[in-house]
DNA sequence: GATCAGGTTTGCA
DNA sequence: TGCAAACCTGAT
């Protein structure tokens, strides 16, 4: 099995746990399962800096190496970013070890139309439905179902996956994709609110889940969305006004920072 | 049984 | 622009 070092901020357990990827999970051996495209990657911890995968090393070059966003320098941005805001040098301390995974933007989009109002757990459940009720499947694992598959399906078997009423986004929105009304990918080209504009044409894309597709498909740091959990910190962290325009370049990382530190405070305070 | 959960759409001021 | 209500379904 390849070794690889990793020297910046990489923690499994806290990115598999920041609400960015629905697909992730822990195997038996506590090595973790990652799925993009028609890769699966095994993923192990076997020292400071060093992981086992089961990939080999062009694989990981090619493919996992820009999933985990590995030319970005983490450790840097946080310690660019302290000493501004107090909460904010907390969440940089306790979500240190995540990154922005760079995922497939077509899962993302049909995901997060599929997140709202929902909680992780059960997000979980819904995209492991429609896998595998409309994917393809491979030896090792499924693969996230087309565009056509979603498109052909019926809104009662997509609503078995329990999608309610987000069943019609999901199937209208993958009918716009597999008619060629909308692109599958939108290009590099655009700017940023370019792409949340076009995201925002899809039926059941309002601004948060342009802004997460923008951020964890397509690699834009500079997205951030505002959902239930950053709204609060707003509120009760920041007296009300969003730090992100401090950061224009990269708001999104320090919103998953805020994201998963909200949480984990109020997991180990509930009643606070 | 009521309420809420990582929102969006629709309708109406 | 801004606000409220409705929407599927499972969990607390």
């Amino acid at each position: 099995m390849p070794q690889i070092r990793i020297q910046d901020d990489f923690s499994l357990e806290k990115i598999a746990d920041s609400g960015q990827c629905f697909r992730c999970r822990q195997a038996e051996n506590g090595a973790w399962v990652f799925i993009t495209g028609r890769h699966m990657l095994r993923i192990r911890s076997v020292k400071e800096n060093v992981f086992d995968v089961s990939c080999d090393r062009s694989t990981w070059d090619r493919v996992w190496h820009p999933y985990f966003d590995l030319d970005r320098n983490y450790a840097r941005i946080r310690s660019d970013a302290c000493g501004l805001f107090p909460y904010l040098d907390h969440a940089l301390d306790t979500g240190a070890g995540l990154r922005i995974l760079r995922q497939d933007p077509w899962e993302m989009l049909i995901t997060f139309i599929l997140s709202q109002r929902r909680s992780i757990p059960v997000i979980r459940r819904s995209v492991q439905l429609i896998c595998e009720a409309f994917g393809e499947k491979s030896e090792s694992h499924i693969r996230f179902p087309s565009p056509e598959a979603l498109a052909q399906a019926g809104d009662e078997p997509l609503r078995q996956c329990c999608l309610g009423y987000r069943a019609p986004y999901v199937r209208k929105t993958a009918a716009m994709i597999s008619q060629g009304i909308m692109p599958p990918v939108f290009p590099d080209s655009l700017s940023t609110p370019e792409l949340l504009d076009a995201l925002m044409t899809f039926p059941g894309v309002g601004r948060k889940v342009a802004n997460c597709v923008a951020l964890f498909g397509y690699g834009r740091m500079d997205a951030a969305p505002v959902d239930t959990w950053i709204a609060r910190v707003i509120e009760e962290d920041f007296g009300g006004k969003a730090p992100f325009d401090t950061f224009p370049e990269t708001a999104g990382i320090i919103q998953q920072y805020l994201f998963y530190t909200k949480r984990a405070d109020s997991r180990e305070h509930p009643a606070s």
